[in-house]
RNA sequence: GCGACUGUAGCUCAGUCGGUUAGAGCGCCUGACUGUGGCUCAGGAGGUCGAGGGUUCAAGUCCCUUCAGUCGCCCCA
């Protein structure tokens, strides 16, 4: 069928039917959140695009080639955000956040934007639950935020058999410079048997080439020398800490030498959960160090970590693993009227039992009875409401327990109290 | 941006070698002696077969273009 208007390709309405997930999965976010100690921020949707240059990197695929970047009528070059960490950095910077002291924990949930061909678990708009720590330089804050991490995918239903955890460290810019060369030594000498994106990243971003998954390319960087032997004494020592932490916690998790990320901020550690049951799109979340970021935007260097959750895969996850989400409460009562003086009592009757708290749905659309018990029964209505001419006079309601086929009648000013006794 | 596959009712899909008024199940609406739901039965609404063009006496069916979707590459959440 042709429709005349339909949403831009890779953007998504979220029906009813769904959005009761979306809630449920957001307020378990909110509450892992409370109990880690982070606060709601929420930035705007788009950003001078210049703060997405500087920070993701020039060269990274997300800035070259998938941004949604405008002109507005003033002439500024605005781009929608492709990415949480960015404006969350500015905002702090902006409203100088770390004069508040202690620890800066801020969380958000939002949507971003990426111009990328739509596939199973990549759209065009979608939404990461994110948090970010700054302030902190310890492999503790590391091991705590990767603990909040898997806490939370724990508390969502998932277990090893479904999702995995790979960790790595990238070094720093004392160090990496040097580990950067010998990866670029060793990929130029293989050259001619990598593929030609990969000779093409030897040159432009040689870290970025490990993550490559053309097959014939699997042995050369699988052999590819490790970053340990380069890493400085600080980033040697953090790696340790954070791998010590997170056996003492017991998290378990795979290191990933070849995992690298696609923004140029990252430092020290990074972190990725894939999803097993996904396509191709199986990252869930993804995260790390950024300690020279802060600085990058402007401000004192600031040591900083964080990550990103994908809210449609995971989504998408727990229906496949049939994971439950609570969902969306059914109305206590339907109000069920016969004739034309009945329907404006039922009508005001509704209201008086929303006024007090209760959830209750009516008709208006002059069904017959028997249409009106349908409807009752189709929205799971624990109750009906019946009301006519017969209880109009005398002062009651004919009140139908749906599950157990009672019925009995109940004066008007009792209805509240009942209802709400009964709906325990 | 590149590739493969797929577009028939709100949903899931039939539709033969091109051949009369395009079908089913589910869902939706109505009814089964006129104030009672789920089950059953009966009836009904709903489609310019994604769009445009072509071949043909004749196109849902064949060809081209285009749009959209899905999956993959790339990249990532």
């Amino acid at each position: 069928m042709e429709l005349k208007y339909r949403a831009i390709k890779g953007v998504n309405d979220i029906l009813p039917d769904e959005s009761g997930r979306w809630q449920s999965l957001e307020s378990k976010w909110r509450d892992l959140c409370r109990r880690y100690g982070y606060r709601d921020i929420r930035t705007p949707i788009f950003e001078a695009t210049e703060l997405f240059t500087r920070s993701i990197g020039e060269v990274t695929d997300i800035v070259s080639k998938e941004m949604y970047t405008f002109e507005d009528k003033g002439g500024r070059s605005l781009t929608l955000k492709p990415e949480g960490t960015a404006p969350v950095v500015r905002a702090y910077l902006e409203h100088n956040l770390a004069a508040e002291g202690g620890n800066i924990k801020l969380c958000y949930f939002t949507p971003f934007f990426r111009q990328e061909r739509p596939q199973k678990g990549r759209y065009r708009q979608a939404h990461q639950m994110g948090a970010e720590f700054i302030g902190a330089a310890e492999p503790s804050a590391d091991a705590e935020l990767i603990g909040m991490v898997t806490q939370f995918f724990g508390e969502l239903g998932f277990d090893q058999d479904s999702i995995g955890l790979s960790l790595n460290t990238i070094g720093c810019r004392e160090c990496r410079p040097a580990y950067r060369e010998a990866l670029q030594s060793y990929l130029r000498q293989n050259a001619s048997t990598l593929c030609a994106t990969c000779q093409d990243r030897i040159e432009r971003n040689p870290m970025r080439a490990l993550d490559c998954k053309v097959p014939d390319c699997q042995p050369i960087l699988d052999a590819a020398p490790p970053i340990d032997p380069y890493l400085c004494e600080a980033c040697s020592a953090h790696f340790e800490g954070l791998s010590a932490l997170m056996k003492q916690m017991g998290i378990v998790y795979e290191r990933n030498h070849r995992l690298a990320r696609g923004f140029d901020y990252y430092t020290r550690t990074t972190f990725e959960v894939q999803g097993k049951f996904l396509g191709a799109q199986n990252a869930i979340c993804g995260g790390g160090r950024y300690d020279t970021l802060v600085e990058e935007l402007g401000g004192t260097p600031t040591p900083a970590l964080g990550f990103g959750i994908g809210v449609e895969r995971v989504l998408m996850m727990m229906t496949e693993m049939n994971l439950p989400l609570s969902e969306e409460e059914p109305p206590v009562a339907f109000v069920v009227t016969l004739g034309d003086s009945a329907r404006t009592e039922g009508l005001l009757l509704a209201q008086l039992l929303r006024q007090a708290g209760l959830a209750v749905e009516i008709d208006h659309t002059a069904r017959s009875l028997k249409a009106q018990m349908r409807l009752a029964d189709k929205c799971r209505a624990r109750f009906a409401i019946l009301i006519g001419d017969n209880e109009i006079a005398q002062g009651t309601v004919a009140l139908k327990n749906l599950q157990t086929h009672e019925q009995r009648e109940v004066l008007r000013g009792a209805l509240i109290e009942t209802l709400r006794s009964e709906a325990q």
